[in-house]
DNA sequence: TGCTAACTGAGGCACGTACCTCATAGCAAC
DNA sequence: GTTGCTATGAGGTACGTGCCTCAGTTAGCA
């Protein structure tokens, strides 16, 4: 059997009460005696009982995901993983919400950001640009004592907050590397496309990019960012000229996590099997065109495992916790057609 | 608040005793009670309070690992994350104790598992050679009641005997696409190196491989696979060999989780940046091999995940329920120089 | 020496579920 | 009407910890 609280009282030579002031770090007890019972919790080994301590405690967190409502589909994968951890977390008294931002205007999300308080919410995970508003209002709403997290995108400046997601410097680097080597000695431009450059992934995704293809391919030159906005006529538009400018383009890498607006844009100029080419995130959509081997890889992140690190950073954080940060890195993936795997939606955590 | 059994006897309008008999589904209960329960639990949203549950049963799982003792990295790491699946499960009342064969010998193994019981294990996760030997004292050992699922490497037959660990095949793929896209259409031989093919992973990481080189890449040509049954000596002479025979050999794959022994001999005929080579598995050693890019990529599966999985997985056994195929599927993962992350050892689940 | 403040012990209730016993109601067969 | 059976209710204890109160002890200081 395993050593309880009464054991440990018994081994320390002390009474419960005091065993529970010095596990749960309540005042009123003599560092020596601290230390006995620590000794004896060595002794002993003594653990904690997760569960009753859990149901005596009674504790609950309510948590909020808020997230941008432009609807591409890597976050409809994101969101569907919200729902699933609703109900997966209800069982450690953990409930989670969800909002989309009405608008991705930084200063909507700032306002909404302000209206949370701490009566209604322990903690919110937070897509967002990196605009001075969004921070400022991260930084006023942290210091109201609700834990706030960055996912996926984070933000710049020494903020006291924790960043869920993939090193993107780390992933564009990915990409660059797989650029490079697919070109396989070929001589020409890469073509970059992306949604914005307004958010913090994309700005380091192109620099990890970038030190990838101008330190190892000194045959291949990545273009300047286009930028979409979401917008099909525009992004047709800069395409075409990118190609009309550039007859020597070998290669397109797909920055955001919504490929599908870009990719069909330049699939309008080009049979896609003729460049190389490279996109972020799993959905349907990438999924498919991996599969036709239209896209030649995809740089990933596990959006349920996203969703559930953000969780159990956020309360750790709610009990004053370190979260373990090597059990909340989150990987590059790389997917090709052989390691999809059969189901559509991610795997496991 | 959560509606609790006390609220479900209520709204079901039966006493607490019926309830309880429901849903631990003991006997003497009607069927329109038990009916009238099970809709009550839908009506109120009822969830059993797992901490509550966990706490009043006093149950606990006891678990074994049983490893083979070839002591390659892989392994090590393997060992290492069933250690920390230790302290990490027993706070969930799961007592995991590992230990390694004393020998690869099948008849060894099998006698190992002929002395479990269900005395002092509920569980056993295995990774051993696939022999009738060993199938047969898994089968006998599974009708003892002791649940059992396959590790890393499966069974041939039709066993009811889970397998927690990567689609072999799918890995092969994965590596043969990636020599593919890697040779960028140079022509030549791809020499296949492995410890030893008497494991399931093997060939079929063998068989994956093959139907991509052949399909989609007819400039290549993969030799047959060089065995080198753990002896560096033998390694050294038979890769000498192959290198003798042939003398346009473009890429190296090893399919072993053992890399170390098979690239070092190759190292001893061929600078390896010349070649196009492959390996699976993250290991102190194939990590260093990536950082230098003697390695172009490592196929791996995570070892920690792998653990907790096959936790999971002979839990449910226990518990009599479907273990989440979903969440128990272990990826593919693919390792580029860039994307291995800062940490030596595997990051999460 | 007395006083105060800090520390400690004893005990109890609560959390939600599991599992036990015992009583009783209903029903059917003989 | 007795017996035997099943279905159900009522009530209890237990699990290990959190958190509370209150009384009692000790240490430090004037």
């Amino acid at each position: 059997m395993r050593p309880t609280t009464k054991d440990l009282a018994k081994a320390a030579g002390v009474s419960l009460a005091t065993v529970d002031r010095v596990l749960n770090g309540r005042p009123g007890v003599r560092k020596t005696t601290v230390e006995a019972v620590n000794e004896a919790i060595e002794r002993i080994g003594f653990e904690r009982n997760l569960s009753a301590a859990n149901l005596a405690r009674g504790r609950s967190y309510r948590l909020e995901f808020l997230l941008p409502k432009q609807g591409d589909q890597f976050l409809d994968t994101l969101l569907d993983r919200v729902d699933e951890a609703q109900s997966a977390f209800a069982a450690e008294a953990t409930f989670v919400r969800c909002r989309r931002a009405v608008d991705t205007d930084p200063h909507q999300i700032a306002a909404m950001l302000g209206r949370i308080t701490r009566e209604d919410t322990d903690g919110v995970a937070l897509m967002a640009p990196d605009s001075p508003q969004v921070r400022d209002a991260m930084l006023r709403l942290h210091e109201r004592g609700v834990k706030v997290t960055a996912l996926v995108s984070g933000h710049s400046g020494e903020l006291p907050i924790d960043f869920v997601g993939v090193d993107n410097a780390a992933a564009g680097a990915t990409a660059g590397r797989l650029v490079g080597q697919f070109c396989g000695g070929r001589t020409g431009k890469i073509l970059v496309v992306s949604d914005t450059m307004m958010t913090r992934d994309s700005v380091e995704r192109r620099h990890g990019f970038d030190s990838v293809i101008t330190a190892d391919y000194p045959g291949l030159t990545a273009l300047p960012t286009l930028e979409t906005y979401g917008d099909p006529d525009r992004a047709c538009r800069i395409v075409g000229t990118a190609f009309r400018n550039h007859d020597d383009i070998v290669a397109a890498y797909v920055l955001s996590s919504e490929a599908r607006l870009s990719l069909e844009a330049i699939r309008n100029e080009r049979d896609l099997s003729s460049l190389v080419t490279l996109a972020h995130e799993r959905t349907q959509y990438t999924q498919a065109m991996l599969m036709t081997r239209a896209l030649d890889a995809v740089i990933a992140q596990n959006p349920g495992h996203l969703v559930r690190s953000a969780i159990r950073v956020l309360r750790a954080r709610c009990d004053n916790r370190e979260p373990l940060a090597s059990q909340e890195t989150i990987r590059v993936e790389i997917l090709l057609k052989e390691n999809l795997g059969q189901t559509t939606d991610d795997p496991p955590d």
